[in-house]
DNA sequence: CTTATTTGACCAAG
DNA sequence: CTTGGTCAAATAAG
C-alpha cells in the first residue's frame, strides 16, 4: 500500500511535470523569435525532461521489482511508450467469449446474444493506447475492418469499433475502437480487444481509419487520395530515419499537424502509415528502454502496481508491431525525449500515451537513438 | 464483381 | 429506461 501510495505520488508528479512541459512548450511557440527567449525556453524544458526521466526511471525500477516473470501470453496487456504524456484512463476491459459469428445469413434469433457475452473472453488482451494524432501516421500492422460506429454519452467524437479483417477467413477475433479524445481532438484513444491468430501481419499495409463526425452527412466516403495529406511528414520523419538529425523546424511541425488536421475535419478521414516495430523480440524491446509492458493482471485488477511486467505482452514480438505514436515533443525534442514509459497502474490503468512525431518516423530507428542524454 | 463502410436496429447489461 | 457493442442491409468504392 505504501508503494501503491509512493507510487500515486509519482504518477501526480509526473503529471504535474507533463504540464509544465507543454505549458512552456506553448510558451515557446508565443516567445519573440529571439536567441535568449529561445534558450531559455529550451532550458526549462530541458529540466522538465530530467524531472521526468528521474521520476520515470525511478518508477520502473519500483515496479520493475515486482514483475510477475511467468505472465501468460503475449499480446495481452498494455503498452507503453513514449513520455511525457499525461497518462490515460481507462476503462474496464472485460470482455467475453466473441459468441460465434452470425453466420446465417438470416435474421438474427432473438435470443442470440451479441454483445457483452463477448467480454469474458477477452480481458486478458486488452490494449489500450492514446495516440498523440498531430503530424502522425499509423498502423499496427494488421488491417482492420470498420463494424460500428457509436456516439458515446459525454463525448463529442463517436467512437468507431474495428475488427481484424480476416475474422471470418481465419477466426482472428482481435478488435479495436478507436474515439477521438474531447480534451484533445488529436489525441486518439485506442482500445485493442483480442488478440490476432491472423498469424501474419499485412505487411506495408496501410490501414485507413475513418472518423465520421455525427453531424456531418456522409454521403461520399472516399474524398481524400490518402497519401497526398501526408507526404511533408513522411519526408520529414524519412530525414529522421536517415540521418537522426533533423531539421525541425516550427513550421514544418505546424504543416505537419495542419496536414492532419485537413485530413481529419476537412475529409474525415486519417490515414495511417505503415509503421514497423523495429524490435523482434522482447528482450530486444526491452533493452531500448524506453517501453513498457503491463500484465493482463495488471491490467484487470486495476491498480496493483506489483504485478507489472514486462515480459508478457507482445504484440510487438510477433512480428506485429503495436502502433507508434506521437509525442508531445516535436521533432526537435525528440532526440533528446525521455522516452520512458509513465504509464501508472493507478488511474485505471488502461491507457498509454505515445510519442506522436516519434510514430512518424521510421520504424527501423531504435528507439534508444531517441534516448534522453542525462 | 468483390470488398469495405455507413448506419439504423437489435440486444444485453446496468 | 439508457447505454454501449454488435449486426447486417444498403450503399459506395475499387
Amino acid at each position: 500500500m505504501e508503494q501503491f501510495n509512493a507510487m500515486h505520488q509519482d504518477k501526480l508528479l509526473v503529471d504535474q511535470l507533463t504540464q509544465g512541459w507543454e505549458t512552456a512548450n506553448q510558451l515557446k511557440g508565443h516567445l519573440p523569435d529571439d536567441v535568449n527567449s529561445e534558450a531559455l525556453i529550451q532550458k526549462i524544458l530541458s529540466t522538465y525532461d530530467k524531472a521526468l526521466a528521474m521520476l520515470t526511471g525511478s518508477w520502473r525500477a519500483m515496479t520493475e521489482e515486482d514483475l510477475t516473470p511467468n505472465s501468460p501470453e503475449f499480446g495481452t496487456g498494455r503498452m507503453s511508450m513514449g513520455l511525457p504524456s499525461p497518462l490515460n484512463h481507462p476503462h474496464s476491459p472485460i470482455a467475453s467469449t466473441p459468441s460465434s459469428e452470425v453466420s446465417n445469413g438470416e435474421k438474427r434469433q432473438k435470443n442470440v446474444s451479441r454483445k457483452r457475452k463477448i467480454s469474458a473472453k477477452w480481458n486478458q488482451e486488452v490494449q489500450v493506447c492514446s495516440v498523440r494524432q498531430d503530424g502522425v501516421s499509423l498502423d499496427d500492422g494488421y488491417s482492420w475492418r470498420k463494424y460500428g460506429q457509436k456516439d458515446i454519452l459525454g463525448a463529442t467524437h463517436p467512437r468507431n469499433y474495428y475488427r481484424c479483417t480476416h475474422r471470418n477467413s481465419r477466426g482472428c477475433l482481435a478488435t479495436k475502437q478507436v474515439q477521438r479524445k474531447d480534451e484533445d481532438p488529436s489525441t486518439l484513444e485506442i482500445i485493442y480487444k483480442g488478440k490476432h491468430t491472423c498469424s501474419y501481419q499485412t505487411a506495408n499495409s496501410t490501414s485507413t481509419i475513418t472518423f465520421s463526425e455525427p453531424e456531418k452527412p456522409t454521403k461520399s466516403r472516399k474524398t481524400t487520395p490518402p497519401n497526398q495529406e501526408v507526404t511533408t511528414q513522411q519526408q520529414t520523419l524519412q530525414n529522421l530515419a536517415q540521418g537522426l538529425t533533423v531539421e525541425t523546424d516550427h513550421s514544418s511541425i505546424n504543416k505537419m499537424n495542419t496536414n492532419i488536421d485537413q485530413a481529419i475535419q476537412g475529409e474525415g478521414e486519417v490515414i495511417f502509415h505503415p509503421f514497423s516495430f523495429p524490435f523482434t523480440t522482447m528482450d530486444e524491446l526491452e533493452n531500448q528502454q524506453d517501453v513498457h509492458f503491463f500484465s493482463d493482471a495488471e491490467l484487470m485488477d486495476g491498480c496493483s502496481p506489483t504485478t507489472t511486467t514486462t515480459s508478457d505482452s507482445c504484440y510487438f514480438s510477433s512480428s506485429s508491431p503495436f502502433d507508434m505514436i506521437s509525442s508531445k515533443y516535436d521533432l526537435t525534442n525528440l532526440i533528446t525525449t525521455p522516452t520512458s514509459a509513465i504509464n501508472s497502474p493507478f488511474e485505471e490503468l488502461d491507457h498509454f500515451l505515445v510519442d506522436d512525431d516519434l510514430a512518424d518516423c521510421d520504424p527501423n530507428i531504435p528507439l534508444d537513438s531517441f534516448a534522453y542524454l542525462a
